[in-house]
DNA sequence: GAATGAAGTTTCCATTTGGTAACTAAAAGA
DNA sequence: TCTTTTAGTTACCAAATGGAAACTTCATTC
C-alpha cells in the first residue's frame, strides 16, 4: 500500500502563528489600501469611498466593522449638520504601517520589474 | 429622487498601486508561510509539506508555480535517486523577506493584545 | 412636507478559493 | 516484476468572498 501522507487536523495556517495572525488583519480586499488612507488622516466614510473607488459601501462597512473589532480603528461619530462618522487608527493600527510601508516598498520593486504601467 | 453614486469602472483596488500590486503576490493561503520557510534555506516538495502541515499538495503545487511565475522562486529539478525538486527564493524574492519581517513583528504584538494563546 | 446627504443595511448572486481523495509518472531497489 | 518514493495532477465539492442594486434612517434644508 502506498504511503498516506496522515491527514491533518488542523488545515489551515495555525492560528499561533504571528504571521498568520497578521495576514488575518491585512487580509481582505481593500484592506491595506485602507489602512493606508487612515494613516494619512483620520476619514470620514464617504470619504474613503471617494479613496478608493471602485469599493463597494457594503465591502468597506464590513472591513470598518471588522478591524474596528481588532483594535485597529476607532469609530467616532460627529454630531453634525447630519451626523458624520470619523475613523482613525488606534495605537495598535499605527503599529502597523511599518509593515505595510514595507510592502509598498517592495511593490515598487515589481511593479518596475513586472513593467506594469 | 435619491443621489445614486455613480457606478465605477476599475471594481478592484487598482493595478497600478505598488500596495496591490505586492499583495497579489502575498494573499494567497499559505503564501508568507511559504516564503518564510524558503527564505531560511531552499527546501524540497515533500520537506515543505513538513514545514506546514495542514498544506494540501494542491495548494502548494499551486503557490509554487505561482510564485515561480512571479519571478520570486526558482525551480531547480535535482538528478537524484527519485528526481527531487528544489525550490529556492529568488533575488526579487530576497526583497519580500523585509517585508514579511515586518508583518512577523506586528503579528507578535497583535498576539498579545489579542490573548490568543 | 418633500428632498437631500450621510452612513449604512439587505438581498441576491457569481466567482474564487481551497480542501479531499484518488490517480499518475518516472526511477530505483528488493 | 512489484513496491516505494518524489512530485505532482485531476475531479469534485463546499464555503468564503465580494460585487450590484435597492432600501433604510435620521436630521437638516428648501
Amino acid at each position: 500500500m502506498a504511503l498516506k501522507v496522515r491527514k491533518n487536523q488542523s488545515k489551515l495556517p495555525p492560528e499561533q502563528c504571528p504571521l498568520t495572525e497578521c495576514m488575518s488583519v491585512l487580509g481582505g480586499a481593500w484592506t491595506p489600501n485602507l489602512i493606508w488612507y487612515l494613516s494619512a488622516a483620520p476619514r470620514r466614510f464617504s470619504e474613503l469611498r471617494v479613496d478608493m473607488p471602485g469599493i463597494s459601501a457594503k465591502i468597506l462597512t464590513t472591513r470598518l466593522r471588522d478591524l474596528e473589532a481588532k483594535g485597529v480603528i476607532f469609530r467616532e461619530v460627529k454630531p453634525t449638520s447630519p451626523p458624520s462618522v470619523e475613523y482613525s487608527l488606534t495605537e495598535l493600527g499605527a503599529e502597523l504601517i511599518p509593515a505595510i510601508a514595507a510592502i509598498v516598498k517592495v511593490g515598487h520593486k515589481l511593479k518596475m520589474l513586472h513593467g506594469k504601467e
